[in-house]
DNA sequence: GCAAAAGTGTTACTTTTACACCCATGC
DNA sequence: GCATGGGTGTAAAAGTAACACTTTTGC
């Protein structure tokens, strides 16, 4: 029998990167029923022993392979099934070049871009627009985006970075001059060759953890 | 047996309220082990059949016996005790004027200014402390100090809400030309007298329900 | 020499801050 | 008439937003 109080608590995590100037989401193919062939958020109930923020580093890690990313828990949904589960959420930004998906035949592990997602199992529609509404206000006073980039990037990569996010364009010079001014990023002195340009020098975050300002 | 994945959850609420310029919090005197004899958060395990946010309702009216005040979900702890509990936080806003706190001889119920709490049980000053910074940065972009004053006041009674909760002391005209030209009350042509002085003008939030900006 | 992205300053405008005195009332 | 809180404007400073051309490289 089930206690007074007692549920089913699951961990879900809304995984973003930026890749080609795109903001996507890791969705999972459903293998088996509820929702068999749906898309839906990688998540699960917690193990024995096991609190949110561990399933979620865990669940990052199964399909990612990634650890030590920027991962902060979002809200807690009640609702989104009709099992009475609590669902304790969770973002975390991800460098897509470091993350290498699990290759499984079952619930195989995709990325989305955000403004072309299929429908969603479980109603995590609403989990990946709280995530996203959180992701946009966060970039704007912390250096979270540290977490979406190699440890030495251009200045223009990082424009890219924010500018998918907030799904508009940004003034290069006063983009430019905030970032540093901020003393978000240091030049390495390094500089990026990359096509038939001038090369650009090479940037890196002053802190690779999170810092609110 | 329990199953995989449950768990006890709880909700937890921190109330705030405004009263002679000092911010409170209501906390109970717990009459029974764990931690019999100490203060915490009103709180408790969810009911059959309910959810966070309705635990969270229902403490608050239990306490207080007021509803539909400001009401927002803070984040999910699950290492406040050692039982693997979860514990979705909440924090909310309302009018000392309006709160009715209950009368029993057994967990009675108090006010306690937030900067001079006693020792609590189960962690609780980590979701207080938590409460209190959301509450402050909300207070920056939202009306919800709606939330903590009668229908009608004075623009002097709305700035030491402000006050008490920011802890510190704010410009007079400043801070007048702001709340209206936000657009966040309006003048009801009421006027409060009040001692052997000047009667102030009565004003109003527009929207009683949370706006943002 | 030309295509491509890197890099760089100035000006107008908006927002924020600091600051001090007169007003209306009750006693 | 005096004590009490109510009510009001202005100027300086800081921050934000708009805007275009030169530089360096590969081919």
């Amino acid at each position: 029998m089930v206690g007074i109080g007692l549920r089913p608590v699951a961990a879900l995590v809304v995984i973003f990167t930026v890749q080609d100037g795109n903001l996507q989401v890791l969705l999972i193919r459903r293998s088996a029923p509820p929702y068999q062939g749906w898309w839906s958020l990688p998540g699960g109930l917690l193990s024995p022993g096991e609190g949110p923020d561990e399933a979620a580093v865990r669940k990052l890690a199964e399909e990612t392979g990634v650890a030590d990313v920027y991962l902060e828990q979002l809200y807690t949904f009640w609702d989104l099934d009709d099992r009475e589960g609590v669902a304790v959420s969770y973002f975390a930004l991800v460098d897509a070049r470091q993350a290498h998906l699990a290759q499984r035949q079952e619930w195989p592990p995709a990325w989305w871009p955000v403004d072309g997602l299929p429908p969603l199992a479980f109603k995590n529609e609403r989990v990946v627009e709280y995530a996203l509404r959180r992701l946009r206000a966060k970039l704007e006073y912390s250096n979270v985006a540290y977490s979406l980039l190699p440890a030495q990037f251009t200045l223009s990569q990082l424009q890219r970075v924010y500018e998918a996010i907030l799904g508009r364009r940004l003034d290069k010079r006063n983009f430019r001059r905030r970032m540093l001014s901020l003393g978000l990023i240091v030049p390495t002195g390094g500089r990026a060759v990359e096509g038939r340009h001038r090369p650009a020098q090479l940037y890196a975050f002053k802190e690779r953890r999170p810092v609110l300002f």
